[in-house]
DNA sequence: GATCCTCGATCGATCGATCGATTGGGCTGG
DNA sequence: CCAGCCCAATCGATCGATCGATCGAGGATC
């Protein structure tokens, strides 16, 4: 359960970067949140910017391995349930980790900063080329499908934001019910039986092992 | 064009929490977007803090001001068109300021923030019975209402972070795509055509000119 | 002369980061 | 077995820089 000290850091460090924000976040004070003397921390790590780039770069390439998994076989509606599915969970499951790279980017210098939109222009590039696909096959129906794939991230992302394991509703019912707002929006609406088949015929669940090994418990 | 030194100082720290975020502003750097000694800003204004407080409920009170003049007569479909029309035009003409609203709340200290949090709750507030009308009339058709007002506003507010009025999308192409897609996400998908015909009958240009004042050109 | 405005100087605090000193467990050569 | 050594690990002290904020000394305007 504990960890080597450098698993504490990073750890300690998403919770205060997500939480305060980075520029908000002291060097002490994510030292005395791991138990150790400011000093020390730098025997692990180097810059506090290191520290960000790491964990951004970690989160995307989790997300991006696991979406890159879908088979590209598959229908525009199935695929699109899939990254929802994958978005929606790695955003409940991590919230603190992919709220930092939502919203403190920003903080990397240029051409960290570069790189990470990069991730992030290859990440939405799968979202945008399943959205024309099912553009394409008269599957989905928006006006813009940019705009249409702006927005169903933006509200997929929000999740980190507020879902709660403890509260009422369920992983699966928060995945299921994301789907179907995702699909309902781009004029494919579906039942909601369905999609929860659709989900579990798709069995996502080892694509989610591979790229978030500890949280397979 | 110029303005007193005051709404420059506004202006400026409004570009600077925007782009920068709240604590990796500083107070020289403010001084110098407006051209003026640091100590010279505390003629103007009190702490940074304040600023920000400042510039946080001004915004919040021009939105729900807007969303409190939408008619309680109107159907639920309208008036959700209604606040997806003021809610998107806001955060496309203002971006910045609301850009800081939304994500730099959390640099408030404890009663700011809460006096913060209660006029958010109030303005989704106004949403939740929208779209709780609409629910119990058979208009809107969604598995969790909370959960749809939630993915609503963040897919809205979205639009702070990528639209250009120098693009190709005009305002109102984008107002009336996003409450297109608003409608068809609560399983009440309308033509585009009809959308647009709904807001120019709903006209709220007044609306808009009343609460944003200064945008009136 | 009184009021508004501006600025240089400066406050104490804190920032991220580095330094040398110390510790202690493990490895090596004899 | 043990003396000698190494090196990861830790900490207190401190670096220069910057932080937000204050103060009093001047202009400027009326």
């Amino acid at each position: 359960m504990a960890g080597g000290t450098e698993e504490q850091i990073r750890r300690a460090a998403v919770h205060l970067f997500a939480t305060r924000g980075f520029h908000a976040t002291g060097i002490r004070q994510l030292a005395e949140a791991v138990g150790i003397n400011s000093s020390t921390l730098y025997h692990y790590m180097g810059t506090k910017e290191d520290l960000l780039f790491a964990i951004t770069q970690d989160s995307f390439r989790r997300l991006i391995d696991a979406a890159d998994r879908l088979s590209p076989d598959l229908n525009p509606q199935v695929r699109l349930c899939g990254l929802v599915y994958l978005h929606v969970w790695s955003h409940a499951t991590h919230p603190e980790e992919t709220a930092v790279v939502d919203n403190e980017l920003r903080s990397l210098d240029g051409d960290r900063l570069a790189q990470a939109v990069e991730l992030r222009d290859r990440y939405e590039g799968l979202w945008a080329s399943v959205i024309a696909d099912g553009c394409a096959s008269g599957t989905f129906a928006v006006q813009d499908p940019r705009i249409a794939r702006i927005a169903l991230l933006q509200m997929c992302s929000g999740v980190a934001g507020w879902y709660s394991a403890s509260g009422k509703t369920s992983l699966r019912d928060l995945t299921t019910t994301y789907a179907q707002m995702a699909l309902s929006l781009l004029s494919c609406g579906r039942d909601y039986r369905t999609i929860e088949r659709l989900l579990d015929d798709l069995d996502l669940q080892p694509v989610v092992a591979a790229a978030w090994p500890e949280s397979a418990i």
